[in-house]
Formats: C-alpha cells, structure tokens, sequence
DNA sequence: TAAAACCCTCTAGCGGCTTCAAGGTCAAGC
DNA sequence: GCTTGACCTTGAAGCCGCTAGAGGGTTTTA
C-alpha cells in the first residue's frame, strides 16, 4: 500500500502521515525499489488509533504514550486512566473558562445593535471604557 | 514612559508589546536619542483595549479591525456588531464541540478502573476497537 | 567603577499541521 | 515513443500569538 491509499483508507492528508512519521508516531515503513513508502494492515489500524485520538483532542504527546502502552501491554493500566483523567480536567477547565467568555460576550453584544455611526456604538465604548479600567458590560459580571 | 514602564502598568511583556508593534496594531512610537520607544498615555489605552479585547479571546486580525473603527469614528458601527456576532459564533460551535468531546471522554473513561495490566485496559481496548472501525463507547453515542 | 537592570535587533521555537518548490516515477492515451 | 497527469520523494517555510535566546548597547544603582 502506497501513502496515498493508507490515506484515502484513513482519511488523512498524506503530508500529515509523514508528518507523524518524522515526529516518531509511526514507525518508518519499509520502501520500494523506487524508494516509495510501503504499509501494510499495521500501518493503517495505529493511523485510525492516532487519528481516534486526535478526535478527543490529544496531543500527540499523549498519544505517543498511549502508543507505547499499546507496545508492550503487560504494564499496569493506572497511568492510562491518569491521562485520561488529566485530558478531561484539562478539558473541563477550559470549557469552564469558554463558557465565562460567552458570558461575557453576550453582554458586550447587548451594548450596541447597529446603524449608529462608530462613534456611538456601544461596543466599542465599551471595550475602550475597558481599556480605561472602568467597569464593563463584558467583565463587570465575572463571578463564575 | 519606556517600554518596560508601559509593560508593567498594563500588565504585558515588553516581548509581545514590540510584536504588536511588529503586525502593526501598536503605531511605532517615537524614540529617544538611544533608541528606546517612548511610550504616552495614548499607547497605554490602545494597548489595554487590545488585551482586553484579546481577553475576549478574539484574533489579533479582529482587534486590528476594530482599531481601524476606533481610528475612524465617523463610520457605521454595522461591521462591528457582525465581528462581535461572528465572534460569538465562533466561539458557541466551539463550545458545542467541546461539550459532545466531554461526553465521549466520560464514556471513554467508565471503560476502565485501574490495576489491571494494560492488555486487558478498557481504555486502551476501546480506543483500538475504534481503530477497527467498530463501535466504540466515545463515539459510539455520537447523537450531539 | 562595577554590577545589575534595562533597552535594542534579529532569530528560532512551540503544536499540528499545510503548502510550496523542485524534482523523480509511473500508467494511460495519442 | 512521447506527452500528460497523477502520484511519489525531500526539504523548507508559513500559520497563530506569543516566548525565549543570542549578542550587543545604555542606564541606574551600590
């Protein structure tokens, strides 16, 4: 199988997979005699792994862990529930900070709705308002 | 007021004070005989409008344009209210990602409870079933 | 007077790709 | 046989919003 069908096989752009080959989360095929990569059915089942990952947002530091894990299974599983605790922290403090934010930008929308010439506009009152440190619309309400 | 004052009461690292001033949402100061950048009270503002506005979480292209409004006040504020709804957008699909990622992260997460050796890991069987194309607990439920 | 703290420019690095340049190889159609 | 186009190769640069470092000059403080 050359690059270009594992690709279309996984769905991932063919830079991408030898973008992962240089940063080591697949090993290097074997070659051709034109020296065009070779991959076989291995190959294809720890790309669909990668890109399963991916699609819970890890990092492919994290996934490079797991990988090793899937290398030799006879380690203790504890730390795999532990990156997962941890991505699921990471993910909720960010969630939790996003869902501030749309707070925030509901009530700066709420200043303005349109046809006023930019000097009257509310929104830009008050994030300049903002940049005087007085209080604003958008993080005068923070107490999340 | 030099650049290091201008930092420190605005709360910025000289670093990204330059590189705004770099991609040009800070106008280049005017200089003293030994070519420091001499800041005024007109830099501070601009500079607190563009960290609150990036503590809003918008690209430095989107504060960038609404400088251009703040630099030309005479304009309707129509293009401002768009950026502000696009933003929010933005930021609500975003959201609605993040929120369906949790979701599976937690099924992911019930598949396994530690102290078993990582060939037998809940976690890490599922996340090769997915490889195999087949159904698996994180993106098995995938009804967002 | 010497050390520390500031300032300058230029360059590279982060993550996770994507894109481009400049070439080599191969299959199909004329 | 020859061209066209699709594929493959490597290497380098670009994206964002900084951050850090090298290698130098200047100013302040002890």
């Amino acid at each position: 199988m050359k690059i270009g069908e594992l690709g279309g096989k996984v769905g991932v752009d063919v830079e991408t997979i030898r973008y992962y080959e240089r940063e080591g989360l697949l090993t290097a095929p074997a070659r051709s005699a034109n020296g065009y990569r070779q991959y076989g059915p291995g190959h294809t089942e720890r790309l669909a792994f990668i890109r399963h990952c991916r699609a819970l947002d890890m990092s492919l530091g994290e996934i490079k862990e797991l990988l090793s894990f899937v290398d030799s299974p006879s380690r203790s599983c504890a730390h795999i529930d532990n990156l997962v605790d941890d991505h699921l922290a990471r993910l909720r403090a960010r969630l939790k900070s996003m869902r501030a934010l749309e707070r925030q930008l509901v009530a700066l929308r709420l200043q303005c709705n349109s046809r006023r010439p930019t000097k009257k506009c509310g929104i830009l009152n008050e994030l300049v308002a903002a940049a005087h440190g007085e209080a604003c619309a958008c993080h005068g309400l923070d107490a999340n």
